[in-house]
DNA sequence: ATGGTCGTCGCACGA
């Protein structure tokens, strides 16, 4: 059975119900993940998205920060989450949909602005949670598994629009990306939004800082689709839809959507 | 080389 599934990092999924609600109506995933939902689950407007057949909703939240939900039109089972690198933060939520398929919707730590460790804790913390990813897949490699997410970090030179430059931001330096490949290594993931779009520049986000988003294009790829070994060539036809980075009140991520047939 | 903008919570802090 094919489903589309959408990851989008929302940036407030109560101010920001309008634009969930007209991606929900629009383009219609059967599965819309989201990150930095900065809401206590009880807060987060679930009886619009309900509204619209989004029913299923498997979801972690806190105040003001972070936060993580599954949005489905199909059934989906709550199947745990993980407080990676002891921060206690809602940054994990996983779901089982029918067909076995588990779904992980993350939202991987910033890291702060210098790439420190030693200097700015929040960059040893970033490192933290991708090397306790990295071993808990190590220990149980997943099967028939989605990974989505905010993961903030591009790891491809055309990831960014700027190679050079962004060496030593956040986001794109050396360790961060090694660190980046070696989840994918440990739980044999594969990245389906490059499987589908192999060539040429891609991002999901643009700062909020910049005059003119669109036409400066200073864009990173920091959120990703990825399949377990043992589906991934169930996946295809991956786009994100840079539109929705105009839309009114926008996020300064755009949905990163991918097709699955399961 | 620097500052630029958001959201939350209620003044810094995180992104």
């Amino acid at each position: 059975m094919p489903f589309t599934l959408a990851t989008w990092n929302i940036n407030s999924v109560r101010l920001r119900e309008p634009i969930v609600s007209k991606l929900l109506t629009e383009e219609g995933p059967d599965i819309l993940c989201l990150q930095e939902c900065k809401s206590p689950v009880d807060l987060m407007p679930l009886e619009k998205f309900a509204e619209l057949g989004y029913g299923h909703v498997v979801a972690r939240g806190q105040k003001g920060y972070n936060g993580v939900a599954i949005l489905s039109k199909l059934p989906i089972q709550d199947a745990g989450d993980m407080d990676f690198a002891g921060l206690g933060h809602a940054r994990h939520v996983a779901g089982r949909l029918e067909n076995g398929v588990v779904i992980h919707n993350f939202y991987v730590p910033a890291g702060g602005d210098i790439p420190d460790r030693e200097k700015n804790e929040k960059f040893g913390q970033k490192l933290d949670y991708l090397s306790d990813m990295r071993d808990w897949f190590r220990g149980s490699r997943p099967e028939k598994a989605i990974l989505v997410g905010d993961l903030n970090i591009a790891p491809r030179e055309d990831d960014v629009w700027n190679h050079k430059q962004l060496l030593k931001i956040v986001s794109h330096t050396p360790v961060e990306v090694e660190h980046f490949g070696a989840v994918m290594d440990a739980g044999g993931w594969s990245d389906v939004t490059r499987a589908d779009i192999p060539q040429g520049l891609l991002y999901s986000w643009w700062s909020y800082r910049a005059k003119d988003w669109d036409a400066a294009d200073k864009g990173r790829r920091l959120d990703h689709v990825w399949a377990s070994a043992d589906i991934k060539a169930a996946a295809h036809s991956s786009r994100i839809l840079r539109g929705a980075r105009g839309w009114e009140k926008p996020s300064d991520h755009a949905p990163v959507f991918a097709t699955f047939d399961l």
